[in-house]
DNA sequence: CGAGCTCTCACCACCAGATT
DNA sequence: AATCTGGTGGTGAGAGCTCG
């Protein structure tokens, strides 16, 4: 036995230690998500809280589409800047920036708030230059050093959060629920990148229950390409302009703007009978282990993949609870006690199977 | 053989109770 | 009173299997 059994394991581990937050979204990933929410954005202020507009595509974006999404204004923080924003910085000439005792200026986190954009040249090429032109071309548009290190949850932050309307980024991963916490503390609309395990953190899944997160557009099994830094081992491959990508498979859009698909009904084929769908032995329900294969004419409660949550219409089906380990402190009354099943991981034929969502069909077929 | 879909398990923080 | 021990809850910026 060669195998490696516990790769994958050391590998999140690392991954969880190194807190490696570098993953820069792609901008064809962006378009082909946000082409979808064009109506919502009409009249808004975007914020991008975690994008350093050298670097993020998400700046990019919204500042070519400013006016034809109809945006009134785009807000960008970037967090400490990369090594190569002295450089960077240097487009703007150097007034703006800190300057160290030897005379070079300091790179310093920055803010960046856009509300009138001039026609492009037409050139189809976006770039660094771009923004310091805009920046520069309209005295509506300001672009300052701040005075923090440019953290989401820095007072500076905050005080943009409060006046924005959408937030739209990339946070880091490894922040992922104090990053949602407070955008739902401060009410915000929010469409954003995350981990598909995210919907089984007992926070996240509350807000699915109640309808105010759900999943995007983009196919949730699919996974997402990243761009990663130079160093970066564990890439996918290179793409034509050198830079390493990476890919993240469990990595998806998640949003509280309206998604058509979540008002759609999942198309149901099959009926119950009882050799197709095995009881849990520790949960009053039974395992439908394909979103598809939810038989059409059962009233009681199933438990699906979590795949199911990018399919999910409110109006079709609710969500009863999560079978899952420790799920101790949750009011779980499906939950059958007696067994030992790491506090509520889902059994069947005393085998484990991975984490189901409890849902009830709100209008089985007779 | 590629794309779609499902699923890990080692480690850590925490805590209560036992032991020194 | 301080330390140890074992149990428990919680987690994860891919991997691996299946199926056509």
């Amino acid at each position: 036995m060669n195998k490696e059994k516990t790769g994958s394991n050391s590998t999140l581990h690392k991954a969880n230690k190194a807190k490696k937050d570098e993953f820069y979204t792609q901008l064809i990933d962006i378009e082909k998500e946000l082409k979808y929410y064009k109506s919502q954005f009409k009249d808004k202020i975007v914020y991008c809280n975690c994008d350093d507009p050298f670097e993020s595509n998400f700046f990019k974006y919204f500042a070519t589409n400013f006016n034809e999404l109809g945006l009134k204004r785009l807000i960008a923080t970037s967090y400490k800047p990369s090594p190569i924003a002295n450089t960077q910085l240097e487009l703007f000439g150097e007034s703006k920036t800190i300057k160290q005792s030897k005379g070079r200026p300091k790179a310093t986190a920055n803010k960046f708030i856009i509300n009138e954009v001039s026609d492009l040249d037409g050139d189809g090429a976006f770039d660094i230059r771009d923004i310091a032109e805009q920046l520069k071309a309209n005295k509506n548009n300001e672009w300052s050093p701040i005075k923090g290190d440019g953290d989401f949850r820095s007072e500076e932050s905050i005080e943009l959060l409060k006046q924005a309307d959408i937030v739209v980024t990339n946070p880091p991963f490894s922040l992922f629920r104090e990053y949602l916490a407070q955008l739902v503390e401060y009410n915000k609309n929010f469409l954003i990148i995350g981990n598909t395990n995210a919907v089984t953190y007992k926070e996240v899944f509350k807000l699915i229950k109640d309808n105010k997160f759900r999943t995007g557009y983009t196919n949730f099994n699919v996974g997402m390409f990243f761009e990663v830094p130079d160093d970066w081992e564990k890439y996918h491959h290179v793409d034509k302009n050198g830079k390493k990508i990476a890919r993240v498979s469990t990595s998806c859009w998640f949003t509280n703007l309206e998604v058509e698909k979540h008002k759609q009904d999942i198309v149901l084929y099959k009926k119950y009978s009882t050799g197709d769908y095995p009881k849990y032995d520790n949960y009053k329900a039974i395992e439908v282990s394909k979103v598809a294969e939810i038989p059409m004419d059962y009233k009681k409660v199933m438990g699906v993949p979590i795949t199911f949550i990018d399919k999910y219409n409110p109006n079709q089906f609710e969500i009863v609870a999560r079978a899952d380990a420790n799920i101790a402190n949750e009011n779980n009354k499906y939950h059958i006690g007696g067994f030992s099943d790491k506090g509520g991981a889902p059994m069947v034929n005393g085998k484990f199977i991975y984490k189901r969502i409890l849902i009830k069909n709100k209008k089985p077929i007779k």
